[in-house]
DNA sequence: GACAAATCATCAGTAGAACTGACGATCAGC
DNA sequence: GCTGATCGTCAGTTCTACTGATGATTTGTC
């Protein structure tokens, strides 16, 4: 038990034992280079994600690529008015559904968004590069496996 | 090469391959869990970060606090504001530098955190439970040494 | 076919956290 | 003793998230 004085932190966990602050910090930490490694690119980490659900067809309307990403269906608005305003994206109404957007990437989206994969994915073997591959596969399997086991699509 | 068109999903990078959006979700999840498990103690996940570097002796004023969690000084100071409204920190200044705040945990903050932290490691168990101990190690050990990788303190 | 309920995108307003720039108080170097 | 730097604080700005409402449209029920 914790008895309160200077001898305690012996008994205390100390921070990098903890998976919540080794999960932030390692998801900023990448975040961060990756913004970097995308500032002359013109868009954002936000964006990129938006670009690869479309591009990969996981999302098609507004809504699913919202869920997908997991943000607010209302943020999702704003985050596409800029893509379509730069011409990155183009919203046309559904044929099947009329209340429904398609959401679909420009000639020259395609092009944005496969130079902005490729500077992610350098990015991305950078930061992982001491783990070696099999270190690197070894996580993202951990990774996926957490997450569909707390309830992840 | 991706080429517009319907047939270039097959081609496109699948989001569970990508480890920011791992990082960022498995992260979310577990915070999310975390939260619920704090809901009745009466802290924030954020507070049970701040609790936790103060126990540890890992920081003793408010920057090396703030340094250590990676949030802004100023933030910090509304935080603590919070906690020690609470009655479960105490801020002195120092002894040798009046500039800086000494922050401690009071009796009542000893409890609080040691009842928070109990929660927390008891969620955290739960979150990697399928990964079993092993697994759980070695998912902490691959976040520790990417970050150590990657200019972290 | 007509009506009620649900769904989609949007917008306005609100709340929270991060960051900037400034301030007074204090310390360290010269 | 003076100058420059550091610490905690505060005010103001920005960004994102969320709530609640709206109009347009679809789906289900009678």
């Amino acid at each position: 038990m914790s008895r309160p004085g200077s001898e305690a932190a012996g008994q205390v966990r100390a921070r990098d034992d903890v998976l919540g602050y080794l999960l932030k910090h390692a998801h900023l930490a990448l975040e961060h280079r990756t913004q970097a490694a995308l500032a002359d690119v013109g868009v954002t980490v936000r964006d990129l994600g938006v670009l690869r659900v479309i591009a990969s067809g996981e999302a098609q309307s507004q809504q699913e690529a919202a869920a997908v990403l997991g943000v607010d269906r209302t943020s999702m608005v704003a985050l596409l008015d800029a893509l379509e305003h730069q011409g990155i994206v183009a919203r046309r109404p559904s044929e099947q559904d009329r209340r429904r957007n398609i959401i679909a990437l420009t000639g020259h989206g395609w092009e944005v968004f496969r130079q902005a994969e490729s500077r992610y994915s350098e990015t991305e073997r950078d930061f992982t590069a001491t783990l070696g591959d099999a270190g690197a596969a070894g996580l993202r399997q951990a990774l996926r496996t957490v997450l569909s086991e707390n309830g992840h699509p």
